[in-house]
DNA sequence: TTTATAGTACTATATTTGTAGTAGATTAAT
DNA sequence: ATTAATCTACTACAAATATAGTACTATAAA
């Protein structure tokens, strides 16, 4: 899976959330200030190369929708992460994260919970 | 803190396990292809402009150092990735690396223990 | 003290990324 | 069918990044 650059992930966000949409909607997606309608277009047709979004014809226009998903996305950052910066160990990761970033009691045991049904299925 | 682009991620990289180099250093810790050590040596200067190294005169050259640690840089990283793609909650993404990774049950056991040791920080 | 070696500063160039204009195509309303 | 509006394809250009050469400097050895 290719990384995807600043304004490319930006563009990606906005397709993540609404689903599916043309580039006017994806443009109205920008905060101020909007970048220019033909500026999200190039965006959008690289993305489409690249393997990122689907284009299908609707009417006079097109629709983009994310082809790979956010979740798929995200996953992949993470595993390149922890691979490069925790050797390899989310856990070194979560315990790294743990101290730096006073996870709240709730967060924490969110992650107890997670962790002992993931053991149960391993089971 | 700004961002590395990559050619610069991978000098720190080297950086961060070198401790302290000169140039040479940093070019011999890179594997084959090695670039030419002008352009490490440019890469560098622009980290030392971003202030992620630091320059120290040594007898005839000089050796670099990170400024910015390897696990400031990456908490960094990890708190823009959990911002951006789980909402801003770090469990959230441990419950999907879970599921997608089937991290091994050392590694749960390890987050389970990370857990409770640190809300019993937080009482 | 000349020469060889290693180092740095400055500069150069190719590639990638970011941004957007223009011209032509398509559709919808008159 | 003509016009107005919208959309896309193609192109262009500026900025950032990646890579490295050249010339000058400093040191160490002969």
């Amino acid at each position: 899976m290719k990384d995807l650059t600043k304004a490319e992930e930006q563009v990606m966000q906005i397709v993540w959330d609404l689903g599916e949409g043309n580039v006017r909607d994806v443009v109205a997606g920008f905060p101020e200030p909007k970048p220019a309608y033909t500026t999200v277009a190039t965006v959008l047709k690289v993305l489409e190369k690249k393997g990122f979004v689907n284009k299908t014809p609707a009417g006079k226009s097109h629709l983009f929708s994310a082809k790979i998903s956010k979740e798929d996305y995200s996953g992949f950052r993470v595993g390149t992460l922890v691979k490069n910066y925790f050797n390899g160990s989310f856990s070194k990761m979560a315990s790294f994260f743990a101290k730096d970033n006073k996870l709240s009691i709730q967060e924490l045991e969110e992650m107890i919970e997670i962790a002992k049904r993931e053991m149960d299925k391993e089971k």
